[in-house]
DNA sequence: ATGGCAATGTTTCATTGA
């Protein structure tokens, strides 16, 4: 079982590279962020001609997540945003898929430290980590998958002394970040040895990506109940390559098969 | 010191992202 974080930066533009990706890597759950797409326009029938399953929550220009599940799972218990928190920013969907509930998250870039945004970034934290401390007593498997926009220590910035501070890599957001490992998740990259330098987001300018020039700042959280059955964490680089591609490249996790489990 | 790339709609520039 695969289940993938994908920050796609529009679904319209990238829905030619989601699809081929989805048969190379023929994964069971994807979490989408910036789909940029209303839901009247999103491509459901295309994907289920592709074998996916959709849920999805967007809105026009920006923002917009969306769960895709393979066909023959069964996807319930959708949610929108988080309870309680009216956010008009589309930025949380959450859907039960297989007795896992996945949690896709866009948290919101900042822009500067200090700056009005990067307040609503905080805010909206506390608001999501409150909404993960009830997702995890109702569901003990949970992944939580997406764009966090968070580095969460130097060894995933390309060089540390240069964003030291600054916005995706200050104290403060990564403070943050370890609240949410507080509540009883892990960052399943870190469960196994990795290369140094390995990030999911390169800038589009200066060469960033030829360079390396990037952060890791999306993540698949996964709750203690799905630690031991979790296999490998990596990031999709080869994605990132090639015509048109996003600035984020995919985070993919890898569980033990649970079907057979499943049958104990 | 600034912008540099890409996507969107408010479209031939401004805004946002990270």
């Amino acid at each position: 079982m695969k289940i993938a974080a994908w920050n796609v930066n529009s679904l319209n533009v990238r829905l030619p590279r989601l699809l081929a990706w989805l048969e190379k890597q023929a994964p069971d759950i994807v979490c989408l962020q910036e789909t940029k797409c209303e839901n009247v326009r999103f491509p459901q029938d295309i994907l289920l001609d592709a074998g996916y399953q959709s849920c999805f929550h967007g809105q026009k220009t920006y923002n917009g997540v969306a769960i895709l599940a393979r066909r023959d799972m069964a996807m319930s218990e959708v949610g929108c945003g988080i309870d309680d928190y009216d956010d008009p920013q589309a930025r949380v969907i959450a859907a039960t898929v297989d007795k896992i509930r996945a949690v896709c998250v866009y948290v919101p870039n900042g822009q500067a430290v200090g700056s009005e945004k990067f307040e609503y970034k905080m805010q909206w934290c506390r608001h999501l980590r409150r909404y993960l401390q009830e997702a995890l007593m109702q569901h003990p498997e949970l992944v939580v998958a997406g764009d966090f926009n968070i580095a969460p220590d130097d060894r995933d910035v390309c060089d540390p002394d240069i964003w030291r501070g600054q916005i995706l890599c200050s104290d403060e957001e990564r403070v943050t970040f370890r609240s949410f490992l507080s509540l009883g998740l892990v960052d399943s990259f870190r469960l196994f040895k990795q290369p140094p330098n390995v990030f999911s987001w390169w800038d589009y300018r200066q060469l960033g990506f030829i360079k390396n020039r990037g952060l890791r700042i999306d993540h698949l959280l996964i709750s203690e109940a799905l630690r031991s059955q979790c296999i490998s964490s990596t990031i999709d680089r080869d994605e990132r390559k090639g015509e048109k591609p996003s600035d984020h490249a995919p985070a993919v996790a890898e569980f033990r098969d649970r079907r057979s489990a499943l049958l104990f």
